[in-house]
DNA sequence: TCAAGGATTGAATGATGGTTCAATTCTTGC
DNA sequence: GCAAGAATTGAACCATCATTCAATCCTTGA
């Protein structure tokens, strides 16, 4: 009982995640959500206090599973220009793969209390390539800088690359190795 | 009567922006913006076919005003590298000084059919800083690259960069300079 | 001054979709 | 097998606003 409880919840959290990866947050009704999962609207609020809840826990561990993929990819490098070519590459290939999901996790409108969760996911990204351009620095591998700032406006940078190709379904080819050129040169990794 | 009429509708725009900077988009119902306007809230719509139609030239309008500023700014340099830090301070400048504006124009949740608009004023931006970039490569003061790419990472990051702050109500005192620094690098802009 | 026609009003309407809850079904301990 | 209690159901409820419209007020031209 206890057991399928957990599994209960868990199922609702699995397809507030599949309808958005089909159909984004518009289409993310209570009502469609517990169909998706197989149960009533009204089992729903046994798991989550409200709707903004549920999406805070979908946002949270959609987010979580994306920033350890990249914290993965990244981990199996070396240098610091290594490390940033495997960000940008597991980031945007997992975004072109899952395109409807990555856009409502970037920048699809959502509910204000679920665009806090979203803030969330850009300061995990950010936090992750912070320690990257920290230790970057401190080897001498990178020049001095804040790396807060400049992982900050990196993310921003790569989220903003992905939007456009997001909308259109695929990116240019020449979009990701551009993008690695322009970080790579914008933390002045040296050449 | 015809001057009535145009004035009134400005008054309506008027009103809009004003509670935006106020109480930002979430303030904004269309009681709330009539109100402030002197009108009913019925005349609105003698001027707007939706709420969604209102806040699109809304914030056409501003954005417009934004990206003026920025290019006028601009346009009184002579190298790229001075160009770009005069877009840096006066976008970043503007932001800080109406925080809650700022914050409507690049990062508040909104109506889909308003987030439309705040695509293009991005896209406004980028195509502005391409034209720069185009310049400087042309030149031959910045090496080799995509312009378009580099214009939309470049809006990314600055909005990115902004938007912790905006939520905090002031930037550090180096933020401004670390960012003309990570741009002026990812650039390519000679040192 | 006065009537015609358009502008303005703001309370009523309606659509959407999150949330509740009385009725029902299942689980469990005896 | 059975009752007590918890879980589940889904149709009804309700809150929020955008939108409408019949009544009223102004402007204008004669």
């Amino acid at each position: 009982m206890r057991a399928r409880l957990i599994a209960s919840r868990e199922r609702i959290i699995a397809a507030a995640l599949e309808i958005m990866a089909g159909h984004g947050y518009a289409g993310c009704s209570v009502a469609a959500v517990a169909e998706q999962a197989g149960v009533a609207t009204g089992s729903v609020y046994r798991h989550f206090p409200t709707k903004a809840d549920l999406f805070a826990e979908v946002f949270r561990t959609a987010s979580q599973r994306e920033v350890d993929a990249v914290a993965r990819a990244a981990a199996l490098e070396t240098t610091i220009a290594e490390r940033m070519s495997a960000v940008i590459e597991t980031f945007s290939g997992r975004a072109l793969q899952s395109p409807r999901l990555a856009y409502a996790l970037l920048a699809e409108p959502v509910d204000p209390a679920v665009d806090a969760e979203r803030l969330a996911f850009r300061r995990a990204y950010a936090e992750l390539i912070a320690g990257y351009v920290a230790a970057g620095v401190a080897s001498g591998e990178l020049p001095p800088q804040d790396p807060e700032l400049a992982a900050t406006a990196l993310v921003g940078a790569l989220a903003e690359a992905m939007v456009g190709p997001l909308a259109a379904g695929v990116a240019g080819p020449s979009t990701i190795p551009s993008l690695i050129t322009f970080i790579h040169r914008a933390l002045g990794v040296s050449p």
